[in-house]
DNA sequence: GTGAAAGCGCTAACAA
DNA sequence: TTGTTAGCGCTTTCAC
């Protein structure tokens, strides 16, 4: 192992001195500022360039960010959501994010879930500036974080609508309308619809959307709210297990790990699916892995929702205005689940 | 949507301002001073902590660290590898990472895969002083990126061994000794080993302890490699389409993926897996989404190497030294397909 | 207990 | 064409 963080690092006052020049000379010299083309001499130019090798300076971002006031650090914070990767939102996300930053020559920097700071300390972390501006997932904050949006800090949303900055989302309405279409096709009367009990816009969308369509459609919905995307309740199980022409015959969920969820717990009930329940989902992100069902589901561009949000926050960062809301189209994936 | 990046950030003047005293008088009264308590009238730190307060004010963490040479942002870097977080093994790496940045109140910076840049320009991006310390994937890097490990900049490895900086692994040879074992008690004689074509010392080790040991357990071994793990090559076809008592019983994938690429090809050949052909794999991150397959394969745990990596980097930022080299133990986990 | 001075590394503006 | 001055926001050292 080398002897690691020993050695100190070589700065622009070093390369001026063995170039013989002054700190701003060298600093012109190395090209990054406005008319350096004629500033300095050819020759200082290149003794400077060569020196600057030799001695494998590099620039200390820190300093020039200090000035310049910019990072080119773009965070990215996914609220009181825990950004775990193997979720495939989360990845889908991610990949996006990271796409477009490096395309746009940006720094990504994570922040993850803060359950056990304050919201002073998030607000701290997320204000310290390190970072240019932020994308965030917009959920149903504490009114410490409020302060957020009206803070100098630009930041852009993803998958949840927030009135107070500009956001990048999917069709949801569109897509649940897509859903009710479908399932009236297959001939699906009663249906029950799964959705979350926190009240995040996409969410509240869905449900409405699906619960308008459906009704356009004759079809009566059960909605069932719950905390726990992973278990049935007690209520639900007994609807699903109930005598067959009451039952009902489709779960709609209002996201695929849901759907992913319930089918594994219909089967334990000795439900086939679809035959017995058709199981429908909202996301759509392709498993790298081979699925055991290819559910149905709303296919929604996650990744391309990051990278507009990244471009958009490059745009404000840039002084130009980003819309107020960015909405991009889904499209029903029919699989084997319903 | 909000007035956005147009109010200027509250400094730490400002604060003093407003309370009447001296600048550095409110930066000991916040409190991140050593030997504050003492420094300022209890009277004067209520007053300024108050400002502070109303004003909203948050430390410049970029001047902070200019000064301080910290940033307390930890960098990920995956070499040439594109850091896919739908990738299980990413997605794992990267929880790791962020649990433990957490923990130790780092934030983590993601550099992507770098491909249309110069090795300078890494070089760069990564000592230019954004992060305090470095996790990285090593892989065979370009001569211009060895640069990188007699840099001032604390380095640990994860994954792959490397001997210029401390690494984290999993104990490839153990988990390569416990599949030998467990085909030969199956009864697999013939085996087809699935190799990377990079020379990556994990691969390697893989590679040349599952031969070791199927020597010792007389079974045969026929070694393929190549650079894509996602489509079985015309010889593999050929070999696995053999006669019965010639071709492989068992095909050993260096990794997860490899391993459903090939069942899903062997299948496609009209070979039942694991009846005509088992199938392991390496690396056992659990899927989020029910597989159509339960893997036979050697689990790693690659969340807790990321973890450990971040722990040995701050050991490393403390001044500590970190052991040259870490290995975490494997588990063979045996599914359905061998 | 408080203020003044110096410096982290860099760059924009102004002189020479 | 080059050097000087000043300042980004903060903290540590040393006088008062």
């Amino acid at each position: 192992m080398s002897i690691q963080g020993k050695k100190p690092r070589v700065t622009l006052q070093d390369v001026a001195d063995v170039a013989g020049v002054n700190r701003v000379t060298a600093s012109v010299a190395l090209g990054r500022s406005p008319r350096g083309g004629t500033r300095v001499s050819e020759a200082t130019r290149r003794r400077v360039l060569e020196v600057a090798h030799n001695l494998s300076y590099t620039p200390n971002v820190l300093a020039q960010a200090l000035h310049n006031r910019r990072t080119h650090i773009v965070g990215y914070y996914a609220g009181y959501e825990t950004l775990n990767a193997s979720h495939p939102f989360a990845a889908a996300i991610l990949n996006g994010l990271q796409r477009s930053c490096r395309r746009h020559q940006q720094d990504l920097l994570l922040f993850g879930s803060f359950e056990r700071d304050s919201d002073a300390d998030i607000y701290a972390a997320l204000l310290g500036g390190k970072i240019d501006g932020l994308v965030m997932l917009p959920t149903p904050l504490s009114p410490a974080l409020d302060k957020l949006y009206t803070s100098p800090l630009p930041i852009v949303g993803i998958a949840n609508a927030h009135p107070a900055i500009p956001c990048v989302v999917v069709d949801d309405a569109d897509g649940s309308r897509q859903i009710a279409a479908h399932l009236v096709r297959r001939g699906h009367r009663r249906i029950l619809y799964r959705t979350h009990r926190e009240r995040r816009t996409s969410v509240q969308r869905r449900l409405e959307a699906f619960c308008a369509a459906a009704g356009d459609h004759a079809m009566t919905v059960a909605v069932s709210q719950t905390d726990d995307d992973h278990r049935l309740t007690e209520a639900e199980i007994e609807m699903l297990t109930a005598a067959r022409d009451r039952r009902p015959t489709a779960v709609v969920c209002w996201m695929d790990l849901c759907a992913h969820a319930v089918i594994a717990q219909c089967e334990a009930l000795g439900l086939q699916v679809p035959a017995d329940v058709a199981v429908v989902g909202f996301d759509g992100v392709p498993p790298v892995l081979p699925p055991a069902r290819t559910l149905t589901t709303v296919s929604a561009p996650w990744t391309e929702v990051a990278m507009a949000a990244v471009d958009h926050l490059l745009a404000l960062l840039r002084g130009d205005k980003a819309p107020p809301e960015t909405v991009l189209p889904v499209t029903l994936h029919v699989g084997d689940t319903a």
